[in-house]
DNA sequence: CTTAGCACTCAACGGGCGAGACTGCTAACA
DNA sequence: TGTTAGCAGTCTCGCCCGTTGAGTGCTAAG
């Protein structure tokens, strides 16, 4: 819902919507306020300032631009920055094929590289904070295997069919040998081969609460085992950032420095993140959020534009996060580029 | 080296020394120049304030404090830092065990987790960037495993006497069925056990030399591939950085902002931190870097607190690394204690 | 509806001034 | 010889204030 504000605005004329564009492409080059004078001049319509000044009074007045302080130009507010973005997202291209993107992505064979590949290759285009992200839940079971290492302890190794791995050491009481471990490990695999890890915690428990006493002690064991580490894999969802050095960028002004601690803490637990990314998940395709259509009030200064990626089953979201002021048109091309090239290596 | 300047310091008399110490330590608290009034009154000794100006002039001279400009009070320099902290540490008590920040460290149970808890638990008591880093080139095999996944790729685990995992899936040709690669992992783990990884690698690189055609080609192959494992295993040295977020309270003047980025690609890129911590290793027990006796010229307005800890064979290091005007005290008792804690768990 | 013109507003800049904080220096003193 | 009181000097900081210039809103004419 934030990222829809139609809901009250009026139909712009044409013109208002050049001038509007014009100004928003000036003050995100320059970062100054536009004046109506320089709008006259390269707004892309033949009028004069004074023409331009009452355009611009009536976009006060609607809420899509404001000026700092009486006698400076205008600045676009969200709202007139969303009008922008709308209007760019409208007229975009069909992303065409980045084959050097592609090639980048697919130097690293595993999920979690092409992710770190992919989040490089975001700040690398936009010089912005880049994030990519994949949920783990969708992972589909290949096999899962466990290596006994000492008396009390069992190191259970889960495979995904995209050949992503995951290991945890879980104590294990009691004994059982190393073809008592390999069996029950083949029966597992043969019994949930395939499945999605979350589909197979569930049926997990159901497994252990009613045929508790069915198997013999060492299954039921085994069973537990395996609950256990599909509970606590680390790594449940894969989020990676990248271009923390880019957000020195953003200015050093004291009211920027919430907005600073809010990011570093994002960097720093990414669970946070992967908490605000999935909020955008159901909306699919290219989504962009503005400023206070944020949810954290600390965010406030910044935007995110970012977009899901599918091969069908698997999805996947890439994006960027920088300053409001941002150029989107070229932050648009990079999200789309990337998510592009991250289907097609995903697909493979 | 760098943190030895008394190569050309004068001894300093125990009044000076006094004196220094009081300007130091409120000059750490407030922030702000420390003026003769203020030392006559709090410096500990019983002179006027003209006397405090005289020794005052001599330590400008000797380099140990200066003044931001004419008819200011005085700072410290890193001269002055090094002579304070290096009375610090010699007066130090011994670490006390802390039993809760031991408690701490152990709810994770491998070498990641236990890491990962130090630095946060640096974080916590000092507000600042807190590290803690292992060398996994200490890791000594337990045993390694070979899970074939499909035709072409085969999964290599390799576990560590402390329980430490790493995991690499490396493509594999040919034919090979699971018991073959089992043995081969039996065979390796026996020849290669309570070695370290390092050696192993030197020694597998050795036996791919000498006996190449001794064995038969299978065998070649898992050579091949244990070799390609622990070159490029991923994790080679650990290091787990917290507290980003109180970087965003170094202050925001535009000359800390080189720093800032320095600061933030190190948390990105840790192994820039991982090789400026290799070159403390040496240095046994507490070593404190200030300002300009860094390397790097933008981690110049900050400082290293660092210890290693180690209970016999595996060696760490933990530290902190904040602004040159720190709590040194706090630092270190927390760096202490962290180690402390971390060698007991260690040695467990 | 557009435009030229005009009066108005306000941030930015810079100089001047007074207050205040400390210092360095000097001369007297133990 | 080391310490101290006193004093003059220096520099920052905050303040006021006038000037400048950019850019606006408004009005009246086209």
């Amino acid at each position: 819902m934030p990222h829809s504000p139609r809901y009250a605005a009026p139909e712009l004329s044409d013109r208002v919507l050049r001038l509007l564009g014009a100004l928003v492409r000036e003050y995100i080059e320059h970062g100054e306020p536009v004046s109506s004078q320089w709008l006259a001049g390269h707004g892309g319509c033949a009028v004069s300032s004074a023409t331009v000044r009452n355009v611009l009074a009536r976009l006060e007045e609607q809420g899509y631009v404001k000026q700092p302080h009486t006698s400076a130009g205008r600045v676009p507010t969200d709202l007139g920055y969303r009008q922008y973005v709308d209007g760019l997202v409208q007229g975009r291209r069909p992303s065409r094929s980045a084959p050097e993107v592609e090639a980048r992505l697919r130097q690293g064979g595993t999920v979690p590289e092409v992710l770190a590949h992919a989040s490089h290759e975001l700040t690398r285009q936009t010089q912005h904070v880049g994030f990519a992200w994949a949920p783990a839940a969708e992972r589909l079971l290949q096999r899962i295997e466990f290596v006994p290492l000492d008396a009390g302890r069992v190191l259970v190794v889960v495979v995904a069919m995209n050949g992503e791995v995951a290991h945890k050491v879980v104590p294990f009481a009691g004994p059982a040998t190393r073809e008592q471990l390999i069996e029950a490990a083949n029966y597992l695999t043969a019994q949930y081969g395939a499945l999605s890890l979350t589909d197979i915690r569930a049926r997990l428990l159901e497994e252990m609460q009613a045929e508790r006493a069915l198997y013999d002690e060492l299954f039921a064991r085994t069973l537990a085992l395996a609950q256990e580490t599909l509970a606590s894999l680390p790594g449940e969802s894969h989020v990676f950032v990248s271009g923390a050095p880019t957000i020195a960028d953003l200015g050093l002004s004291p009211e920027a420095l919430p907005t600073l601690r809010a990011l570093l803490a994002m960097l720093e637990e990414k669970d946070r993140l992967s908490r605000l990314l999935t909020a955008y998940l159901e909306d699919s395709g290219l989504t962009i959020v503005i400023g206070t259509e944020h949810l954290s009030p600390d965010l406030q200064s910044l935007s995110l534009v970012l977009t899901t990626c599918s091969d069908g089953a698997r999805i996947g979201i890439v994006g960027i996060l920088g300053p409001t002021r941002m150029r989107y048109s070229r932050a648009i091309a990079a999200v789309d580029s990337v998510s592009h090239a991250m289907s097609r290596v995903f697909a493979s």
